[in-house]
Formats: C-alpha cells, sequence, structure tokens
DNA sequence: CAAGTCATATAACTTTTGTTCTATTGTTTA
DNA sequence: TAAACAATAGAACAAAAGTTATATGACTTG
C-alpha cells in the first residue's frame, strides 16, 4: 500500500515538478493537488490523504490557515510544511497548527522522498536549523521559574509573589516588611530586569 | 580551518572506530577522546573543541551531567549526543543540559559527518522521531494559549495585549479603540474570569 | 419582536502602581 | 578599611489601573 499525498501550492513549476517526481516513486500516490488552502480545505476531508504537502504563502487563505481547517476532519493526516520561511514565528505558527513536518524549499528531492517516510511512520523530519529553534524555545520553557541570579534573595522572593498577582500592600503583610520597602525592592528588580511594569517582569522571568 | 572534536564513549570499538572515520576527512580534526565522563571534564574546558560528541550511558558520570558540568566553562562547544537511548526523558534532559544535537547510535557515518556540519554551523541535527517528541511537548505547551471560550473575540484580541504587558493606551491604538473602551472591555475580562487584576487574569489564562 | 450580547464610548472617581529622593544599618569584598 | 551592596523605610508625587454608572447602535436568537 503506497503513501496518498496531496499537494497544495500555488506555484505551477514546483506543484507539478514535484508531483512529477513522486509519481515516480511507486511508494506514493499523489491524489491531487490544489493552487489555492480554499480549494484544499474543502477536498482534504473527502480524501484523507496520509500527508498533505503544504506550502505557507498562498494567495488567500495560508497554509497555516488551511491545516487549521481541515485538521480534526481529517484526522490521521500528517502535514508537511514545504516554504521559504525559516521565519521563527511562522515556523511555531505552523507546528501550533498542527504541522508536523516542517522542510525548507531548499530541500532535495532525495531528501524529501526520505523525509516523507519518516514523516509517514511517525517522525517529524525538519531541516536542523528549524529543529534549532525549537530547541532554543524548549530550553527556555524548561528553565522558567528559577531564581534570577542577577537579584537579591529578598528581591527574588519578592518577585514570587510580585508574579501571583499580590498588591504591595500584601507583599509586605508576606514578607513582613513595609510597603515602602517592597515598594522599594520591586523598583530595583525592574531596574535590574530592564522592565517598565509588573507585567514585563513576569514575562521576562517566564520567558513567554 | 578544520571542526575540532573530542569524542566520549567508553565502547572501544565504537570510539576508535568514529575516530578513524572523523580523521579520514580532513574538515575534522579530532583532539582527544575519552573513555570517561570524569576524565573529559577535566579536559574539555582546555581543548575547547568546537564539537564533543557524547555518549549518555557511561560508567561513573553520565554524559548528560559531564555536559552540565563543562558547558560553562567552553561555551562554545557544540554537544552532539551520540546514544541508543530513544527514551524520552533522557533525550529533554540532554537538550535541557546543553546538548544541541541528538543521534542515534544507527545513524549512518555518512550522515554523522553531515549532522556534525549542521551542528557546527548552527543546527540542531537530530533524528525524526527525536524532533516529533520535541514537536509534541511544544504544542502541549503552547496550547495554554488558546482564545478562553467564555470571552468574546474582543476581549480576547485585549487580553491577549494586556497579557504581553502593554498599557491602556497602548492597547487602545493596536485595537484601534478608545482607551475607555479598552477599560471596558478589560473589565468585563476581569468579571468573566472572576478575577481582580491584570496578573490574575494572566495567571488564570495560562494557569500555571 | 423582545431579550441578550457585543462593541463602542464618556465621565467621574478610587486604588494601586511606579518614580524619585533621602537616610540608616549591616554585610561583603576588593 | 573604604567601597559596594543588601535590606530597610518615610514622604511626596505622577502615572496607570480598576470601578461604577450610563448610553447607543448592531446583531443574534429564542
Amino acid at each position: 500500500m503506497s503513501i496518498s499525498i496531496v499537494i497544495v501550492e500555488d506555484l505551477n513549476e514546483v506543484r507539478e515538478g514535484l508531483k512529477q517526481f513522486l509519481s515516480l516513486n511507486p511508494e506514493f500516490k499523489v491524489l491531487d493537488t490544489f493552487q489555492t488552502g480554499e480549494e484544499a480545505a474543502f477536498a482534504i476531508p473527502k480524501l484523507q490523504p496520509n500527508i498533505v504537502i503544504m506550502d505557507i504563502s498562498l494567495p488567500g487563505m495560508s497554509g497555516i490557515e488551511c491545516i487549521r481547517l481541515v485538521r480534526d476532519k481529517s484526522p490521521a493526516t500528517q502535514f508537511m510544511m514545504f516554504t521559504v520561511y525559516e521565519n521563527d514565528e511562522k515556523v511555531f505558527e505552523a507546528l501550533k497548527a498542527g504541522a508536523s513536518g516542517y522542510l525548507l524549499k531548499n530541500t532535495g528531492l532525495i531528501e524529501m522522498v526520505q523525509s516523507l517516510e519518516e514523516l509517514y511512520s511517525g517522525g517529524s523530519p525538519m531541516s536542523s536549523n528549524i529543529a534549532r529553534k525549537l530547541v532554543t524555545v524548549f530550553r527556555e520553557k524548561e528553565t522558567e521559574n528559577l531564581p534570577v541570579k542577577s537579584l537579591s534573595k529578598r528581591e527574588n522572593e519578592v518577585l514570587q509573589f510580585l508574579s501571583r498577582g499580590l498588591l504591595y500592600k500584601e507583599i509586605a503583610d508576606q514578607v513582613g516588611i513595609s510597603t515602602a520597602t517592597v515598594r522599594q525592592h520591586i523598583h530595583k528588580i525592574y531596574e535590574k530586569l530592564h522592565v517598565q511594569n509588573r507585567t514585563e517582569a513576569i514575562n521576562k522571568m517566564f520567558r513567554r
């Protein structure tokens, strides 16, 4: 049984070239190709392909929006982004939307074949610089909550309460100091973190 | 200028085989090899290699602990895990510790060469099933960002900006409404979320 | 079609937050 | 030991956030 594929790509040459190439390999069966996200979103739920190769930049609906629309209606389908964007936003947006693979358009055709196989068998093939972006955000998320080195013990303590949304008065009571002192500590914290207010401080400490 | 490499691997055959193979390629220079994490941790800060190829399971100190020890003392070094473990825990632990690449030991030698090049030029080469694990945790973490169902479209929009720490004025400008209206929306948001202020709202939406 | 929600807006007011300046005490460290 | 830093605090002030009341047009929905 071959791997069924749908291609969504607005550029004729790329789309047809890809289709021709994949059709040479009996392992793949290109069910259909589309030039727009709208057309694809309409057809994919009926086709239930194993894999959709999806361009991000399409006229009208973007490839990412298209994935959001169809993923629930074609739950077994794996989405492979195939794009020129190496922009962080786009990458993460696509992965959040439901894409599992992310290849850049400079990827060779032989590598494409291998990546499609890997995607089909449960992997997430992606170029190594895309993977690095993922590793980076992963590390950031996991580093969360650690005391900030540049802050003193007291400042970290205050920051903890601050991040829970307590009033200055409440923090003062919790810690057992005056609100004036709380005020001072917080001012120092903002200075050290280079932020202007509570929310920015929180966002900096749990860098989201 | 060639890429300087250190290999940490307890199995003689694997270690020597790898060294022999990489030495054939003028692009690489194998500075030294070690059988234990302890020896490696001692030597790496002096060697400052571009890349360390690190086995996880070593007698005594694990490869992951070894990375934790030396990463700050050899900040420009990239760590490539080379291991049989495909276990989630180990993978994430290694990445958190500071590894950037993660190859399974069934990786071919040619692929190894390519991966080392990619690692050196800022990528995170990893086998696609490892990448899938990363994508999965990434999605889990990011799902917390979903619009709150009980809030209207506009309210969710405002909440997004609110959570980034923008002033009422700035939110008003971004959305294109008056600050009075922003004020209203925010008040409604607090009411619906049963909170008193911005910080509590943020904590509720990214339930920590 | 009446009721409810949404988005918009103004006005007046209170509370909280954040800034700036000043000052004392104790600890650490170059 | 002098300098730097940490923790404390009072006071005055400015800016921002949050509350309450009121109102209107557009839109959905039972």
